[in-house]
DNA sequence: CCCTGATTCGC
DNA sequence: GCGAATCAGG
């Protein structure tokens, strides 16, 4: 497909009226996203209404090629050592913060919604409606809950509706 | 994960 | 001029 006189009238008309680049290339058909985006750069009409986007990015740089060998082997292009390209990956550093904050809440301090992470235990305590609702927010390292609870959540068929025991435990141990 | 627009550059 | 690839970000 080509951009026909027509076609560009109906990509400003949908642009205008505040349409999203996959929207108009759904409507237009036979071209992609990123073809209407470049459209729209090279008709200079990029920056509509953009109320949520006050984000400012340094240039980027030039696309790393693959490199195809005459052996077959493919091979990236060497990474050169300035410090735009030091730069770490943002992927990178929400991995690195992950772990470098492992347990914001002390070991018996109930967790909220807005405190639980990971690693920290998911039972829940009190009435999910309740404005107190929180969460036991114990270490949890291998499941989502801690152990106590996990022995509670995990239990086996066996014995579940037996009145007296394992309520009083988890009654207990759920505050 | 889904999505958004922005940018670069080979074609 | 075109748009895929890739980016940063919601």
């Amino acid at each position: 497909m080509s951009w026909t006189e027509d076609r560009v009238d109906v990509l400003k008309k949908l642009w205008a009226e505040g349409h999203s680049a996959s929207q108009i290339a759904k409507q237009l058909g036979g071209v992609t996203r990123n073809a209407v985006i470049g459209k729209v750069h090279r008709l200079g009409l990029s920056g509509r209404a953009t109320p949520s986007r006050p984000v400012k990015r340094p240039p980027r740089l030039a696309r790393p090629k693959p490199q195809i060998q005459a052996t077959g082997k493919v091979e990236v292009q060497a990474p050169t050592a300035s410090p735009e390209e030091s730069r770490i990956r943002r992927s990178d550093q929400q991995a690195i913060l992950s772990a470098l904050a492992p347990a914001p809440v002390a070991d018996g301090e109930a967790a909220t919604i807005l405190t639980l992470r990971d690693s920290m235990c998911k039972w829940p305590i009190g009435d999910p409606a309740d404005p107190q609702f929180a969460f036991c927010g114990r270490k949890s390292d291998c499941g989502p809950y801690c152990t106590e609870h996990a022995k509670v959540a995990f239990q086996p068929q066996r014995k579940r509706d037996r009145k007296g025991g394992e309520e009083k435990v988890a009654r207990k141990i759920a505050g």
